[in-house]
DNA sequence: TGCAACCCTGACGCAGCGTCAAGGTCAAGC
DNA sequence: GCTTGACCTTGACGCTGCGTCAGGGTTGCA
């Protein structure tokens, strides 16, 4: 007669782990001693041992009992549902380990290429760092609220590089980032800005809600640009 | 200003997920407004997006946090251990879906080919069905004790199949089987055996404990052979 | 007789949330 | 003003397969 130890070991397996199987009901308790010791037979060995062989299968616990009796057919049946079980893990994992080597580098890390060229040109350009930050939040929630648009704005966006205008009141904007917001200059570049939106052609957007979203972005960021919007907003 | 089921859309996560990243400091806090509800700005829907990303490529959540705030080379260096873990698990996975294209028919399920052919020679024999059952619980045994030996093992007893007085002793067991223990037929047989065994050459065995274990199941399978593996054992 | 090495039950911990339970709040339509 | 349904709140259990204490009793050997 065995202990649970001697059980264990000769099914290479830990104690706790029998012990889990009895109570789960997936291998019978057996007969205990005088002391309370419980006394195993070789027969208790095998059935051990084919649990740990359909468990280091992959079967999960709750099925073996049900697959240790089961005949032929639905047996095969089983197998082949688990089996794709395990493919569906394994292709969740390697399409893991495809975005875990996408995460290399600054701010590649959350961002397309494209859109980190963008911000490049933005540096490139004088702005603040603050400011390109500013910005590049702006592209992570586009990139996560409407990927299908992303080509597309990043293509507006490169295109309006090489509008002057636009660059001048870009770069007047990040200097106004820190301004007092009842500086009497803001309304002149609101005015601006007014100007320039009125001859700008009407192109493809996100949709209002994350508009809304990137507005309260801007907004939040700076009080004199929370004033710039309010003044271009106004009629 | 954003509820928590707005945040949670924007970021495409559920509103149990952002408590859960709340709950264990990965998310920030947000202020609540007077009824106690949380309030969050796009820089939340930012965070939350980064944590999402992350979680997605596999990364544990203990970790999001510190890695977030990582600088490029300590980052690498992580996702580096991080990739060399989620490579184990597919190797893991793909290891069980090997063990599972096994598991395949009968006795083959839990045995190797080579012993399932032993046990069809045993049958071929005209042994009982119960009388392979008991040799098939051995060879599972001794498999799981053993496999380096399994080879070996299987190569003798192949050969024990030309020991013309092995086979008749081999059969006259299986009659045996039920028989009562104080047959006195028993005597006769275990006299016969002890004969073949003076004969036979040593070779390659199964450790003690193992031969303990078979040993054990041998006697537990039979009172009659119980009774003649005393016999045998006598001197 | 003492000590190490076993055995017992019971319970928490882990990862990442899903899913009630049992409420309070808000916006809209009647 | 009242109801209704969609949100919000905290708290707690569930899932998988055991690992790992805690707080005991038992056994076997020097």
């Amino acid at each position: 007669m065995l202990t649970i130890g001697q059980l264990a070991a000769h099914a290479g397996v830990t104690v706790r782990a029998v012990r889990h199987y009895h109570h789960c009901g997936l291998l019978a308790e057996p007969e205990r001693d005088s002391s309370g010791y419980r006394r195993y037979d070789a027969a208790a060995v095998v059935d051990l041992i084919r649990i740990r062989t359909m468990a280091d299968a992959g079967v999960p616990l709750a099925r073996i009992d049900e697959l240790l009796h089961a005949g032929q057919e639905e047996f095969a049946e089983a197998v082949a549902a688990i089996d794709d079980d395990l493919r569906a893990r394994i292709r969740d994992l390697i399409r893991q380990r495809r975005r875990m080597a996408e995460l290399v580098g600054g701010e590649r890390l959350f961002l397309p290429a494209e859109v980190v060229a963008v911000l490049e040109r933005l540096r490139s350009l004088g702005v603040s760092e603050r400011t390109v930050r500013v910005e590049r939040d702006m592209w992570i929630m586009m990139a996560a609220q409407s990927p299908e648009l992303l080509p597309e704005l990043v293509a507006v966006k490169n295109a309006s590089f090489d509008d002057a205008e636009l660059m001048r009141l870009y770069v007047a904007c990040d200097e106004a980032f820190d301004w007092d917001p009842r500086d009497p200059r803001l309304a002149r570049l609101a005015a601006d800005m007014k100007a320039w939106a009125a001859r700008r052609q009407e192109h493809e957007d996100v949709g209002p809600g994350t508009r809304a979203l990137l507005d309260s972005h801007l907004t939040a960021s700076s009080p004199a640009w929370e004033r710039l919007m309010s003044l271009v907003a106004a009629p």
